[in-house]
DNA sequence: AAAAAAC
């Protein structure tokens, strides 16, 4: 079992130390070279005293002392090693007085450190390099395991794209000639990118020229440097933005944050991921990011945001609270990204999205720029989609997990009263690598960890009731291969990037064939192989058809009695799909834009290649939205057997 | 039906 990824994922599990109290793995540590350069600040950070009045001498001018603020954050005994190296380095200090709600023309006149950039005259000037902090961010370039994980270059290159929608710009084939700074070029080169993936050829430009993106990519696709990229890249050209006026009186500093892009994901490990490439990224530039989740303390993500929030990664439920506090304004918001986006807008979290971006007080559409990034998008969800953005290019990236020949898919008859047994059988050939074993409930999750622990199998396991430090640590302790079996619920189902998942186990198979795609997503990652295992049997019968549809497009072996039990389910007539929400975008073949097919594009049409079903999705035009009839065709055109 | 997401 490799332990080579351990480096990288340890700074969350610190910052849940640090929120705690608890004394993490490690101390917040100052390189040599900052110690005498910068004393103002490590040292009081590291003693737990309080700076003097907040401010540093490294700023200019020095702003005047306000009690009250200087006191704030002299919180003191902060030691996240996260956060450690920019004590020094506090975007929020320099304005008190007015600061962004004085309208200023330079929100951000602080110096920059070691590692942190300014924006400053109307410039941008990045900070020095930080050899310790890109040891943090990139790891050691000297160890091949640490390489950027997830993409397998080569394959990419077979990856059918299809962008559909007025003037899709045209696709960049390398990050140098695209349209991205020159610092975010460096920072890419040192986490060792060195070639766009698909859905980052064409959202780079897309982005870049201000459009609006509905993009449909599956996690390891690269889709996260896919909005990152050009998000940081328009930002560091652009400097900070200046947020509306205040209307508190003068006298009353706001410590409200106004942060430039925010992006929303559905799960809190997954924002946390989100949050580390964006610091990988924003390195040496002006740009801070931030992160907010619950069941973290909340004091000490409102210390993190006072130290600077320009681009925030948020889950919904937090993220409402911290506007409620006062404490987050969405009126400066340029870029909104919701990362898993038919999550975001399914029956669960479609309430709490709304009322983000219609209710409070983000920028209207025509003032952002709108991204949504998917496995899938139902047609039900493009519909509710079309609410947030404008004139939006619909891009469409071949399946990667499954289409990829990395993935073994194996489908297993198992009755429920011998899935434990044969899950043993499977554990006891499979001794290398990680296994992610998959189950419906957090109940089951307990349950069967606490069975697999018994039988001496070192297992942790994953689940929305337990803690978040608990959820924390089973990851911590799983992607280092400490407990090399964890078992989970939905909630590691979707983006997370974990090296060396061997093995994907579904004790129980989901109901949705998306969520089965999600999973095994999980292995098979960065051209290594992965095997999936699922155990099926007859309460399985909802998904079998497109389980079988799913394994024949990906060149897997299918099971006869598997054949059966589908050729029965389909003419057994209780059976019709996914009902109420309107079935899935992949029913025969990949998801596509619910748009087209219709009159209204004008040419707008790129496609690098694709056999995409034949022209099954009735008349819509473009932007033409109101009616039925542009979307009813298509979905239920092709489900004759249903 | 269950899971996820704020206190």
């Amino acid at each position: 079992m490799s332990n080579g990824h351990v480096n990288n994922d340890s700074t969350d599990l610190e910052n849940q130390f640090a929120s705690l109290g608890i004394n993490g793995t490690k101390t917040a540590y100052v390189p040599p070279h900052l110690r005498n350069v910068q004393r103002a600040a490590s040292s009081p950070a590291l003693n737990g005293s309080p700076p003097r009045n907040g401010w540093d001498d490294s700023r200019t001018p020095t702003p005047p002392s306000r009690g009250g603020f200087g006191g704030f954050r002299g919180g003191g005994g902060e030691r996240s090693s996260a956060f450690g190296g920019r004590r020094n380095d506090d975007p929020w200090a320099p304005s008190p007085r007015g600061g962004y709600g004085g309208g200023g023309a330079a929100p951000r006149d602080n110096g920059t450190s070691f590692g942190f950039g300014a924006w400053r005259d109307g410039k941008h000037v990045p900070g020095p390099r930080n050899m310790r902090m890109e040891k943090e961010l990139y790891g050691d370039p000297q160890d091949p395991s640490k390489q950027h994980t997830g993409i397998n270059f080569e394959k990419y290159d077979d990856i059918p794209v299809e962008a559909t929608g007025a003037g899709v710009p045209e696709p960049v084939n390398t990050f140098a000639n695209s349209p991205l700074d020159s610092v975010l070029l460096e920072n890419i080169t040192y986490a060792r990118y060195t070639t766009p993936t698909p859905v980052q050829k064409y959202s780079i430009p897309i982005v870049a020229n201000g459009r609006d993106l509905m993009a449909c990519a599956q996690t390891g696709s690269g889709k996260t440097a896919g909005f990152l990229f050009p998000i940081l890249s328009a930002s560091f050209t652009n400097g900070p933005r200046a947020p509306p006026a205040e209307t508190n009186p003068s006298y009353m500093r706001s410590r409200k944050a106004y942060p430039t892009a925010l992006i929303l994901a559905p799960t809190r490990e997954l924002v946390n991921q989100i949050h580390e490439e964006a610091r990988k990224f924003a390195y040496r530039s002006w740009v801070r990011p931030a992160v907010v989740y619950g069941g973290a303390d909340i004091n000490s993500q409102l210390r993190q945001i006072e130290r600077g929030c320009d681009l925030l990664s948020a889950t919904p439920g937090r993220l409402v609270d911290l506007i409620e506090r006062g404490r987050i304004s969405l009126a400066n918001i340029r870029y909104l990204v919701l990362d898993e986006a038919d999550r975001m807008l399914d029956m669960g979290f479609e309430p709490q999205i709304r009322r983000i971006v219609q209710e409070e007080d983000m920028a209207g559409v025509h003032e952002r720029q709108t991204l949504m990034f998917s496995a899938t998008f139902p047609r039900d969800i493009q519909m509710l989609a079309k609410d947030f953005l404008k004139d939006y290019i619909f891009l469409s990236v071949g399946r990667v997990g499954s289409t990829s020949e990395n993935i073994t898919q194996k489908i297993e008859y198992v009755e429920d009263q011998d899935k434990r047994s044969v899950l043993l059988d499977l554990l006891n050939s499979n001794n290398t690598g990680l296994t992610l074993v998959f189950v419906e409930t957090k109940r089951m999750a307990d349950m069967l960890s606490e069975f697999l622990l018994h039988n001496n199998f070192p297992t942790t396991s994953i689940h929305g009731d337990r803690t978040q430090r608990e959820r924390e640590m089973a990851l911590q302790t799983f992607r280092t291969g400490r407990t090399p079996i964890m078992v989970a619920t939905a909630v590691a189902a979707r983006g997370l990037d974990i090296p060396n998942v061997t093995h994907v186990i579904n004790y129980d198979l989901p109901s949705d064939i998306d969520d089965y795609v999600h999973r095994i997503g999980r292995t098979g990652r960065a051209g290594n192989t992965g095997i999936s295992t699922a155990f099926f049997n007859r309460g399985n019968k909802n998904i079998v058809r497109d389980l079988v549809e799913l394994l024949r497009e990906a060149n897997q072996e299918i099971p006869s009695w598997l054949e059966s039990v589908a050729h029965e389910s389909s003419f057994g007539g209780s059976y019709r799909g996914r009902g109420g929400r309107g079935g899935g975008g992949r029913r025969g073949g990949p998801i596509r834009d619910y748009r087209s097919g219709g009159g209204g594009f004008g040419g707008g049409h790129r496609s690098a290649s694709y056999g995409g079903p034949q022209g099954s999705y009735g008349g819509g035009g473009y932007g033409g939205g109101g009616g039925g009839g542009g979307y009813s065709g298509g979905y239920s055109g092709g489900g004759g057997g249903w």
